[in-house]
DNA sequence: AAGTCCGCCAACCGCGCTCTT
DNA sequence: GAAGAGCGCGGTTGGCGGACT
């Protein structure tokens, strides 16, 4: 039953730091031979290491195809919007990245982005706002960085892909305002927030990076912005546009998928609860709806039932939120808006 | 100059899924 | 269908080098 055992061959085999000799016997072997099997590999390349290590060494460092030094501008905005879609799913997002490991990017993640973002008072894991006041101290540096991430991107892979690029090129701006007129309204040392200030904020929708979709009324769908139709399992009977909606979603199996072919979109209402918004379709910019953990009427309608693999019908409808709030977000830009917005 | 701290990144580890028998 | 090997993935570790004291 099954194959041998293979406990003990693993005694004795080197570990840590490749030596340049090595190095060169494993890529003899794959050039000549191809990696095959890689548990059988060692043994027939002369290697006293496993094979595990030696197909690790190659994927992410002597792989001809590899892209070595630092990541582009357009790259690192690739990796910060598909964090923000698909988790820590490094392997994912580097079918994307070609060139790059996901050894290589998880690194990067792991140092650059997520310091960065924390600078911004966003949580690097949810990409939720964070709302201690200890983002106070660091005003000027929230402005400059959110004000740096607003930056047009240089190359959208098409025209899907491009609708999630600029819905989450636009979250730390949105999350930061967010953040810190939350922080200012609760407390008690602050001033409150300007009469601008709190019209603004109800302005902006509370995205969140996973379910960003828009209820086409009257209908029993939500389209994302890749113009993908989320269907619900059951008639959503009275579900008013623009109403905020509380789904529990789970976070590992991403609905939207237009970049690698992987498991379907999974509602799971034992897991944590996200906030989902509900666009109204046409022109006109959302209201802002509270959140509430009750709203929770979606919860009963989705079971598990999302067709991730539902065609593109309408892509113009869709555009029109974002590219209205990207206006929205450009009118704004300028360094002077923000200092308004916060003093 | 020496010691310490900290960031970076290659490599390892453990888990879970897939495939084979 | 069950058992176990193979493999891939994500999290973590540890060594190295530069910055700081």
């Amino acid at each position: 039953m099954g194959r041998s055992p293979s406990g003990e061959e693993n005694v004795g085999l080197k570990k840590g730091p490749w030596t340049p000799e090595e190095d060169q016997k494993l890529v003899d072997y794959v050039q000549k031979h191809g990696h095959g099997s890689w548990r059988a590999l060692p043994k027939l390349a002369g290697l006293n290491r496993g094979g595990k290590s030696c197909r690790l060494r190659w994927t992410n460092y002597l792989r001809p195809d590899i892209k070595r030094g630092n990541f582009s501008d357009e790259e690192e905005q690739v990796i910060i919007n598909l964090h923000a879609i698909l988790g820590n799913k490094w392997s994912a997002i580097a079918t994307q990245l070609p060139g790059r490991t996901d050894n290589e990017i998880k690194n990067f993640w792991n140092t650059h982005k997520r310091k960065k973002l924390r600078q911004m008072g966003i949580d690097a894991v949810t990409h939720r706002p964070r709302t201690d006041l200890n983002l106070l101290t660091n005003l000027p540096q929230l402005l400059a960085a959110a004000t740096s991430l607003s930056n047009p991107i240089v190359n959208p892979w098409d025209n899907a892909l491009r609708l999630h690029t600029d819905a989450t090129v636009q979250l730390p701006k949105t999350y930061l305002l967010h953040n810190i007129l939350q922080v200012l309204s609760t407390s008690g040392s602050a001033p409150p927030p300007t009469t601008e200030a709190l019209n603004f904020l109800g302005s902006v929708p509370l995205f969140d990076q996973h379910q960003f979709c828009e209820y086409i009324p009257g209908s029993t769908q939500f389209e994302d912005f890749g113009n993908r139709h989320i269907s619900l399992a059951s008639n959503p009977t009275q579900i008013p546009s623009g109403t905020c909606l509380n789904m529990h979603v789970h976070q590992p199996s991403c609905n939207v998928r237009p970049i690698t072919n992987s498991k379907p979109f999974h509602v799971d209402n034992n897991d944590n609860c996200n906030q989902f918004i509900a666009f109204p379709a046409g022109n006109s910019l959302p209201a802002l709806i509270s959140v509430s953990p009750e709203c929770s009427t979606v919860n009963q309608l989705m079971e598990n039932k999302i067709n991730p693999t539902e065609h593109i019908s309408n892509p113009s409808s869709t555009s029109t939120n974002l590219e209205a709030w990207e206006k929205l977000m450009e009118d704004e830009a300028g360094d002077s808006y923000w200092r308004q917005i916060t003093e």
